[in-house]
DNA sequence: GGCCCCGTTCGGAAGTCGCGAACGCGACTC
DNA sequence: GAGTCGCGTTCGCGACTTCCGAACGGGGCC
């Protein structure tokens, strides 16, 4: 983690090109070369390189990402083999409540959405697999970070901070400390609009021999959410699914 | 696309390195070097400047991919204007027939599945988002190939070649040729056994103003997909909802 | 305690990357 | 239709980076 020797300045630049092609969604070498402030010519070689890899793409001209990163993505996800457990059960989950089922895990400090099933009746609001927040904004990630080891919390609260997605994020580290508590102790977490306004959501953390290996949650509308018995047999059945999951997980295939 | 300049040495071994550790699903940095036949030192500078990037994670001397790779793959998905167009009712088709229901683009002369909605009944064939196949080998595939244009049809076959997934693949350019005219003529395509045993499929392009976008299809037990009626049940609803995405894509948000 | 293997650091030497200038092409202007 | 502009692309030389072997420090296993 030191910084020791400098990293590789020309693949920490290909990667920028890669950034620079995702903002524009696709360019060519000259405005590639604009944007980061070098000679086309360097441009061009760099988006010829990253072409070869597969990575790009090259339509007449006009260079843009390829749906390879999709490909490489998705398999990522359907070999974790949290996700391979998972996934009848979340899509049985959201068959049976109508509602969004997501399975989350957290990495380099925040909230990483592995997979998401939609019910009938889901909110559509934009949460997708691959969807990065940060952990104390939603029910998921603060069941995560509730069982994560205490070091490891506060070494992500003190690198990322409490950002305020809405007014009703917490923001305040006593705040969040006593509501880990809790939702150490519940085996739980609840939230209602601190991701999002209007978007409320109940998560679990998925435990496999002592160890934390991600969480699980459902998204329902605030308003449908607060209503109490609605609530806990919403928390009766994720936790039947993560029972489930842990299970297949541990003995799976 | 000629090979004047040679593409950057670094850059390109860096997408080795990420190969590698998706091969090995993460590795320290002798493994890597081993593999790749480099000094240990040389490995390790090309992990520790990948970390830098984000694409790769190091959890305590391992390196492996990090899920941002998902996060980029399912960004691109959802700013394609085909697959906004397309979602809602994809799923709703998938709804409706409980089988599942896939959407795929051509990108560098091959087939990749931008999306699937799968219903109550559908196979379970470890198809997914992001999965790349040859166009020859499935409806969609030959959906795209028999409209798109001519010279670039023929193109494609002779980069790629009629590969041999089943023995009920099409592999005789003649063959395959007649079958894109018919496809060309009905506006649909079928296929079955061609790509997996047991797998069928009925596909057809999505064209919004003449241009080809994609194509859009449902994947069935080949046992099913055989019966007349079903079959022209599920295509009558396919092109149903062909017609509405291209509206949609047309006149569109 | 000693061994081995690992991840990591370092500094010099070889070689690659970076750059400016120039080419060929198409679109658009006059 | 000639001229101009802007684009993507190519080329070759100088300078900076990558590359490498050796060495360090720590952890686990005998």
């Amino acid at each position: 983690m030191t910084d020791g020797t400098p990293p590789m300045k020309s693949v920490i630049r290909a990667f920028e090109v890669l950034d620079v092609l995702w903002e524009v969604n696709g360019a060519g070498p000259s405005e590639v070369a604009t944007r980061m402030d070098v000679p086309k010519s360097t441009a061009h070689v760099y988006l010829r390189t990253l072409e070869e890899t597969g990575y790009v793409i090259n339509e007449g001209g006009e260079y843009r990402l390829s749906h390879r990163f999709l490909t490489t993505g998705s398999r990522l996800k359907h070999r974790s083999s949290l996700f391979r457990a998972s996934e009848a059960n979340l899509r049985e989950l959201a068959r049976e409540t109508g509602e969004l089922v997501s399975l989350v895990v957290e990495e380099a400090g925040r909230s990483v959405i592995l997979h998401v099933e939609s019910g009938n009746r889901s909110l559509e609001l934009g949460i997708y697999s691959g969807m990065v927040t940060p952990l104390h904004t939603n029910a998921t990630g603060k069941a995560i970070l509730a069982h994560l080891p205490a070091d490891r919390t506060d070494e992500i609260i003190d690198t990322h901070g409490l950002e305020r997605l809405t007014d009703e994020t917490i923001t305040d580290k006593e705040t969040l400390h006593a509501e880990l508590e809790t939702v150490c102790e519940c085996g739980y977490a609840v939230d209602w609009n601190q991701q999002v306004k209007g978007m409320g959501l109940i998560g679990a953390p998925i435990i496999v021999d002592e160890q934390l290996k991600g969480a699980a949650g459902v998204v329902c509308p605030t308003g449908r959410i607060k209503d109490e018995t609605y609530q806990r047999e919403l928390l009766q059945k994720l936790e039947g699914m993560i029972d489930s999951i842990t299970i297949k997980y541990r003995y799976g295939t």
